[in-house]
DNA sequence: CTTGACCTTTACGTGAGCGTCAATCCCCGA
DNA sequence: TCGGGGATTGACGCTCACGTAAAGGTCAAG
C-alpha cells in the first residue's frame, strides 16, 4: 500500500471524498464523458463545479452506478430520473407516499416480468447450447477421423 | 366449443394452423400492425401469402413470442435477428458451431449479469418499499388521529 | 511564450424502433 | 352497386441516447 506521500497530520475527515475528473469517472464506469454531460444536462447527476470543470464526488459514484444499472435492466433515463426523484427527499404527504408506493410496487412487478423472460431465455440458450455440444460431439469422433488432430 | 359450422369430414391435417391476419395477430400480442411489417422488413418474421396478405401460421406466432421476450430482455432487433438465425439451421461446419457456441455463452452471461442487476434493483425497490410503509405507519396513527377513517 | 493535455459549451448528426399519414386495392354484405 | 372495413406499399416524422465536430478557456511543462 502506501501510494504517494502523504502529509504527516492526515485524514481529519472520516470520508476522503476522492474527487474525480470528469475523464476519470468515465474511465472507470466505462462510460465517455460525452455521456456523464448528457446525464447531468438529463437531470441525473449533479457533480460541483470548481470554476467551470466538474468534480465528481463518492455520492456522484454511487448515484451513477444506480443509473448504469438502471440503464442495464431497460430503465429509459426518464424512468432513472423518477426513480432516484423518489428515492431523494422522504416525501411528506401521505397522497405523495401512496403515489410513491404504487409507482415501486409497478416496477418491482415488471422486473420480475422481466426477470422472468430472462430465466427463460437463458433456459432455452442453455439448452440450445446442449445440442451444439452434441452436434459437435458427433461431428468430431464421427467420421473415421478425416482431418488430423496431429 | 363449436364456433361456427364445419364441414363434416373435418381434421385431416394434425395441426389445424388457425391463420391470422395481421391485425388479429397484433392484437393478440399487444403491438401494432406497424410493428409486425417492421419485423419482417427487418428480417425476423416471414408470413405467407394469400394474394398480398399476409397471413401468420402458429411457427410464425411462437417465433414473434421469442421475438417479443427478446425485445423484452433489452435485446436488439439485430440480436434477435442474429440469435433467431442462429437457431434455425443446425449449422453443420464446426467452425460454425463453434461460433455459434461462443456467440451463445456470451448471451448467457450477459443475461446472468443483467439478472444480477434486477434482483439487485428489486431488492433496493422492496426496501424503499418498507421504508415508505414505515413513514406511512407513522403519520397515520400518530398526530391524534386528525383525518377521519370513518 | 508556446505547446499540449485537458476542460468547457453549442450544435448538428445518427441509428434504432417504431408512429403516422397518404394513396391504393380488394372483398363482402345491404 | 356502392359503401365500408381492413389489407397493402411507400414515405416522412419523431423520440431516445448518445456521437461527433467546432471553437474556445486554462493550466503546467518545456
Amino acid at each position: 500500500m502506501g501510494e504517494g506521500a502523504k502529509p504527516a497530520h492526515a485524514a481529519p475527515q472520516p470520508a476522503r471524498e476522492e474527487w474525480r475528473s470528469i475523464s476519470d469517472l468515465a474511465q472507470e464506469f466505462g462510460v465517455t464523458a460525452r455521456t456523464l454531460r448528457f446525464y447531468e444536462d438529463e437531470g441525473l447527476l449533479r457533480p460541483v463545479r470548481r470554476g467551470t470543470t466538474r468534480l465528481y464526488s463518492r455520492a456522484d459514484r454511487a448515484r451513477l452506478a444506480w443509473i448504469l444499472r438502471g440503464r442495464n435492466v431497460g430503465f429509459s433515463l426518464a424512468d432513472i430520473r423518477e426513480l432516484l426523484d423518489l428515492y431523494a427527499p422522504g416525501p411528506g404527504r401521505r397522497t405523495q407516499l401512496k403515489a410513491a408506493l404504487a409507482k415501486s410496487r409497478e416496477r418491482i412487478a415488471a422486473l420480475e416480468a422481466q426477470k422472468a423472460d430472462i430465466e427463460a431465455t437463458i433456459a432455452e440458450l442453455e439448452q440450445f447450447c446442449r445440442r451444439l455440444e452434441a452436434e459437435q460431439a458427433r461431428l468430431a469422433p464421427g467420421p473415421a477421423a478425416a482431418a488430423g488432430e496431429t
